[in-house]
DNA sequence: TCTCCTCGAGATCT
DNA sequence: CTCGAGGAGA
């Protein structure tokens, strides 16, 4: 959809795209989650560009832990349409007219996905005041669909220039997931995630239906994702946007310690690859046994245990940066020690 | 080693 | 848009 204002001196701006602001600045999140209140979304199109296609239709499902509480489904009359000659008036009995004109909102290929038909869309409501319902309808529930950045920006743009507002609700994006979670998949389009799981794929490209089998799917990506990592948080984690391993983020359970263990109360330091246990779950044996853990070696560590350094090119001499500064403080008599993982893992079992 | 970048490849939505 | 690789700097 092509937005644009000119003023006096006849200068164009761009409502939006690369318009005026930087674009679609207050957008929100895209989350790793599976939350127990969303909206599923899903729109229909007259194309894949928001700069210059127009939404035909609004899906939008919410769901209350598991269970469906609410359902919007309308179809929208775009504000752009393109006139028909005689040649393309011989092909087709499905326009529309206004102002004795022959026209069309929608293509013959959009029909022909969506079954969507232009008599259909001459019925519908105009954009904004779907939009106005939709709005209120939304709220601000955290919105699940899939490659839902598209559904999104069309959006986005769309209430913006209806309603003057920008569409900042934080998103779910089952794509995103099922990259993350279905490696062996060669791709990763609704289709195939029903395909795998055995979904009924009827009834798809109406906004509505396709948000009831996104929805499935999210199901079921949840179920993989649970069989595969401990927990949803340990598969965020996992993923690129997620920042490193920080100490910050391994907490213990523990309300009671053994304050004569050696580690109790003691700061501990990882460096290097451990041979038998990955870092985080070393962090979290320490974390257990009221150890503290930290993310460099500073005046208050007390351990730094040594791992397998060889997969770092970096380090030549075969001492971390760690190390070295492990052995500067103990040499100013400092409390700290350095030991070698297998004296860690002998420290543990007691 | 750790953190913060940039950049290119690849994929999905109608 | 997201991910992963690879580089710069700390």
């Amino acid at each position: 959809m092509i937005r644009f204002s000119i003023d006096e001196k006849g200068k164009i701006t761009l409502e939006t795209g690369e318009g005026k602001r930087k674009v679609r600045e207050l957008k929100g999140n895209s989350l790793i989650e599976f939350p127990n209140n969303y909206v599923v979304l899903d729109i229909e199109t007259t194309g894949l560009d928001p700069k210059f296609d127009s939404i035909i239709e609004i899906g939008a499902i919410r769901y209350q832990n598991g269970k469906e509480i609410g359902r919007f489904s309308e179809l929208v009359k775009p504000d752009a349409y393109y006139y028909l000659d005689e040649e393309d008036i011989k092909q087709t009995s499905d326009y529309c007219v206004v102002d004795g004109e022959p026209i069309q909102y929608i293509n013959s290929f959009i029909t022909d996905l969506t079954g969507i038909t232009n008599k259909m869309i001459e019925n519908a409501r105009d954009e904004k005041d779907v939009l106005k319902d939709f709005d209120i309808f939304l709220s601000d529930d955290i919105i699940i669909g899939h490659n839902v950045n598209f559904d999104i920006n069309f959006l986005y743009d769309a209430f913006e220039y209806n309603l003057d507002k920008p569409l900042s609700n934080d998103f779910v994006d089952t794509m995103r997931i099922a990259r993350r979670i279905l490696k062996e998949l060669k791709h990763h389009r609704l289709r195939d995630i029903t395909e795998y799981y055995k979904i009924n794929y009827e009834g798809a490209h109406r906004a509505v239906n396709d948000c009831m089998i996104t929805d499935n799917c999210l199901k079921c990506l949840q179920e993989s994702v649970l069989l595969q990592f401990e927990s949803i948080d340990e598969f965020a984690k996992s993923v690129s946007s997620y920042k490193g391993l920080s100490a910050k983020d391994i907490t213990t359970s523990k309300t009671e310690f053994d304050e004569e263990h050696p580690l109790y109360g003691k700061v501990c330091i990882f460096t290097g690859v451990l041979e038998k246990m990955l870092r985080k779950d070393a962090m979290q044996i320490v974390a257990d046994l009221g150890g503290i853990n930290g993310n460099s070696v500073t005046a208050k560590t007390n351990y730094l245990i040594l791992g397998n350094n060889d997969y770092c090119s970096l380090i030549k001499d075969g001492k971390s940066n760690k190390q070295k500064k492990a052995e500067e403080l103990k040499l100013k008599g400092n409390d700290i020690e350095v030991i070698t993982e297998n004296v860690f893992y002998d420290m543990i079992e007691n």
